[in-house]
RNA sequence: GCAGGGGUAGCCAAGUCUGGUCAAAGGCGCCAGGCUUAAGACCUGGUCCCGUUGUGGGUUCGUGGGUUCAAAUCCCACCCCCUGCACCA
């Protein structure tokens, strides 16, 4: 058992992370978006909760009582189809289970049932974080399927419902038949997220019905010349309120969008050939023409033809041999999409462009407007005359289901939505937001433009786990919608034994988060003041792409359902991290599962490469030299750390002003999540000082620097600092607190003796030399800096020493900033003090004095060697 | 398209808000030396260009302008790269 793993085992027979009320102490609730267990953890998830972490023992060394809890959501499908295609036995999937993350076939094969999944994922999960050291009280744990948690949501989608936030209407969903289900990217063939397209079906009277025409871009109506059909193709006539004409082939798509229509005639191609159309809005009539390029499949089957404005139209027109009109011009030139006819063939190209082109730069001609304009123009004209249906497309196909058919677009006609478009719920949330905290600050116009955009969100779905939809309980509440304010739950979590799921009702809830009513019993007046006591978030932590999301329906059903001081006060949001600086994925067989690389390296290793290795907000890279540079470095900080025996006081003291005053900023360092500077000083450039300071005879270093490391130290590397400090101290760090002594930090002569020495090494480098004759800048040299350092005007400085105008020209712009305390006789003093070691450590002999030449400065000794 | 982030030496990356101590931290790589039987690790130094190799000079921070005694940092324009856009965790 290695060291990490013996101190694990103290903290968790000591109780450590056990989080308790204490109205004696400040609280800090720190919380971290909860797992999704559908896979063992990699470094990847590492960050974040990390992250928090070192956040919750820093809160904790400041004298907070800090509650940090975990939970698992496993809400939604990506659990039952991982399940699904575990029966199924899916290959890819086993292979990345095996290959990956080296779970044993016997093992994996047995999780056909979602619920084992769960279990065995969030185990695997849960073992992790408290290898990870993880300050997790986990006596809070829960799991969103959870009956108790479903209650609870009950209540938030009662106040939502009751505040009118939650409403109706229609909305479409990628679809598969023979799943009978919605389809995400797990349940597809290449894992591929469906998009979905909107298009304009625009009716065209015929003796028949309207014929349907879809289109991204209704506007170019206005330059139409006929209809495109294949005579060759069957067509179908649908009703409900108006009868409607696509092709066979395209229904078999398109019936799941329209639901309410049924079919009452078929036709053949042949018999709308010839006959005219009545176009909406310019009321003029066209004819139906035999179009080769009509794919049946494809949209409606019908096309509308443009062929001023459509490669493919006036490929198919120009052999018809007549005019047609031109309705879109870029800089003042007409926009022929004939002249864009490509010799190669390749019409989808050349119409890409031709879109693109007169998207952004084209002006409409009828419309006198830009073609963005008249796009929007044109499509409310159709819809407020009845002569337009939404179609929809999903965009990115074809994408075929893990069933094997082809994912199509479905109307749902009686959604749910938490209507996030809501104008004065988006204020609430903006101004909430202003009063909030959000590191890394850059963030803040994201959130802000988030809560902008954001509209309804489908907030029920008809399959996977998790809770019934309170006002459709064939229904289960969406996975984004039910884990906005569950931080809420792990105040409650270690009462709820106490109670039987009937129990918590509206008025259960009520009274813990509003004070209504009266508490059934002292256990629930009891919740009531722990939710007081710890409520308000203080720090969420997530990644930085929860901001669009997550984070944001976090503000808003905050600023919905609690009073102002309940409100989150902090959100803290970190990059992802690299592997060998590409991004980790399943394809490309790089990810690192995070047991493997705390088996390899060690948990504070890991710790210290995921959160301080670089700034907050950026990537952080990860990779085998990164993590053995840390490890050889905390093996080099033990080993100092052991040593014994005296050594030279100077340098001790030296050793000490340079600790000290690095320990002063790490305060504030911490405090502005700023882990990756606390490193750099105390452990990089810290270390470095200590090598110093072991060369010039520094043979132990002084507890006192020894125990605030550790402490410094502690929220970065909890399992090495706490082990060193019961080994040297006698005593745990979880009994400390991070008192920055008041020590003084004045300059100290080493700090120019080691620039010296340096210097001389350097120039040893370049020439053979025996001996060294060292020049120390005259008094009066010393008596400008100090005048320099006091910022004392430039001009008096050269009227009291004439010379020291050559000196200051000569430091240029430092002469502004220059700070310098040392006396001359200070340093002369300390160089012959340290002649000898000069003499012994590099094997020449020495001689001190005045400079003789005029090359010294205060900081810079002359040198004049033989 | 809309929104956000970014372009710094061979590579990665700090510095930009608060202009001067910036030829620009740190890491990797590379070179030389130490240690070692040896390799790795570790330690020391070097790593924009020039200078007969000591505190000197020159030219740099995407490109082009501007403000200023002074710009990687402030302002303007342009070029290029990355991310998100929803019902999916």
């Amino acid at each position: 058992m290695n060291y990490e793993e013996k101190i694990l085992e103290l903290w968790e027979r000591e109780g450590r992370h056990i989080a308790r009320m204490n109205q004696e102490k400040p609280k800090y609730f720190i919380t971290a978006a909860f797992p999704y267990p559908n896979s063992p953890q990699h470094i990847g998830h590492a960050r974040t909760y990390t992250l928090a972490d070192v956040m919750a023992r820093y809160y904790r060394l400041l004298g907070y009582s800090v509650l940090f809890p975990m939970g698992f959501h496993v809400t939604g499908t990506p659990i039952v189809a991982m399940a699904d295609r575990i029966k199924e036995g899916d290959k890819e999937l086993f292979e990345i289970f095996e290959k990956i993350y080296g779970i044993p076939r016997e093992q994996y094969t047995k999780l056909t049932d979602p619920k084992d999944l769960v279990l065995f994922f969030a185990n695997e999960i849960e073992t992790g974080m408290r290898r990870m050291g993880y300050m997790i009280d986990w006596s809070r744990k829960f799991y969103t399927f959870d009956p108790k948690f479903e209650r609870f949501i009950h209540w938030q989608m009662k106040k939502l419902y009751d505040k009118g936030f939650l409403i109706r209407g229609k909305h479409p969903i990628p679809y598969s038949p023979r799943l009978n289900s919605s389809v995400g990217a797990h349940d597809t063939k290449g894992d591929i997220d469906p998009e979905i397209e909107e298009y304009t079906g625009i009716l065209f009277e015929s003796p028949y019905g309207y014929l349907v025409a879809s289109t991204l871009r209704p506007e170019t109506i206005y330059g139409i010349t006929n209809i495109w059909i294949r005579e060759d193709v069957e067509y179908i006539v649908l009703e409900t309120d108006k009868k409607i004409i696509v092709s066979e082939e395209a229904w078999k798509r398109l019936k799941y969008q329209f639901s309410n229509y049924r079919e009452i005639g078929r036709l053949k191609g042949k018999e709308l050939i010839g006959k005219n159309v009545k176009v909406p809005l310019l009321g003029i009539e066209i004819p139906i023409i035999h179009g080769s390029i009509v794919k049946p499949e494809e949209g409606t089957g019908i096309v509308m033809s443009v062929p001023g404005h459509s490669v493919y139209d006036n490929f198919e027109y120009r052999k018809l041999k007549r005019e047609y009109p031109i309705i879109i011009s870029i800089n003042g030139k007409p926009s022929d999409a004939g002249q864009r006819i490509p010799e190669n063939g390749d019409l989808e190209m050349a119409n890409k462009e031709l879109y693109r082109d007169e998207f952004t730069n084209g002006y409409h001609i009828p419309l006198k407007m830009s073609v963005k304009e008249a796009r929007e123009r044109t499509k409310e004209d159709l819809y407020r005359i009845d002569r337009a249906i939404r179609i929809y497309k999903i965009a990115n196909g074809p994408i075929y289901s893990r069933a094997g058919d082809e994912v199509v677009v479905k109307i749902l006609d009686d959604q749910w939505f938490i209507n996030y478009g809501d104008r004065s719920w988006k204020r609430l949330a903006q101004e909430h937001l202003n009063s909030m905290k959000i590191i890394p600050e850059e963030f803040r116009t994201r959130f802000k433009n988030t809560i902008e955009w954001l509209d309804r969100k489908a907030c029920t779905r008809s399959r996977g786990l998790g809770t019934r939809f309170l006002y459709d309980q064939s229904q289960i509440v969406e996975s984004l919608s039910d884990s906005t304010i569950y931080m809420a739950v792990y105040i409650l979590v270690p009462y709820l034994n106490n109670y039987r799921v009937e129990q918590l009702d509206e008025s259960f809830f009520d009274y813990i988060f509003y004070g209504i009513g009266k508490p059934i019993d002292s256990t629930h007046e009891r919740m009531r003041e722990e939710f007081l006591y710890w409520y308000g978030v203080d720090a969420r932590h997530s990644g930085v792409d929860l901001i669009t999301n997550h984070l944001t329906f976090y503000i808003f059903n905050h600023v919905a359902l609690f009073p102002k001081e309940k409100l989150p006060k902090a959100i803290v949001t970190n990059g992802s991290v690299l592997m060998d600086g590409k991004k980790m994925s399943k394809s490309l067989g790089n990810i690192i599962p995070l047991k493997r690389a705390i088996e390899q390296y060690g948990a504070d290793t890991v710790r210290m490469a995921v959160v301080a290795n670089s700034d907050i907000k950026s990537d952080t890279n990860f990779s085998d030299t990164i993590a053995k540079g840390i490890k050889e470095r905390i093996h080099g900080f033990i080993e100092l750390f052991r040593r014994k025996g005296e050594g030279n006081v100077d340098i001790q003291n030296w050793i000490r002003t340079r600790f000290y005053s690095r320990l002063k900023e790490i305060k504030e360092l911490y405090s502005n999540y700023e882990i990756k500077r606390v490193a750099d000083s105390l452990f990089y450039e810290f270390y470095n000082d200590l090598q110093w300071a072991i060369r010039r005879g520094m043979n132990s270093i002084p507890d006192d620097v020894i125990r605030y490391w550790n402490i410094a130290m502690f929220p970065i590397i909890p399992f090495t600092t706490d082990m060193l400090h019961r080994e040297l101290f006698g005593r745990s760090i979880y009994d400390e607190t991070l008192e920055i002594p008041d020590v003084k930090t004045q300059p100290h002569p080493e700090d120019l003796f080691r620039e010296m020495i340096q210097d001389l090494e350097t120039l040893r480098n370049l020439r053979e030399f025996r001996s060294v004759r060292i020049g120390i800048a005259k008094p009066w040299k010393f008596e400008v800096y100090r005048l320099l350092s006091e910022r004392v005007k430039m001009q008096d400085i050269i009227k009291k020493y004439p010379e020291a105008k050559d000196l200051i020209s000569k430091l240029k712009n430092r002469a502004y900033t220059i700070e310098f305390k040392y006396s001359h006789r200070e340093i002369m003093d300390y160089l012959v003090k340290n002649r000898n070691w000069i003499e012994s450590n590099m094997n020449i002999s020495v001689e001190i004095g005045e400079e003789m030449e005029r090359y010294a400065l205060p900081d810079k000794p002359e040198f004049l060697i033989r």
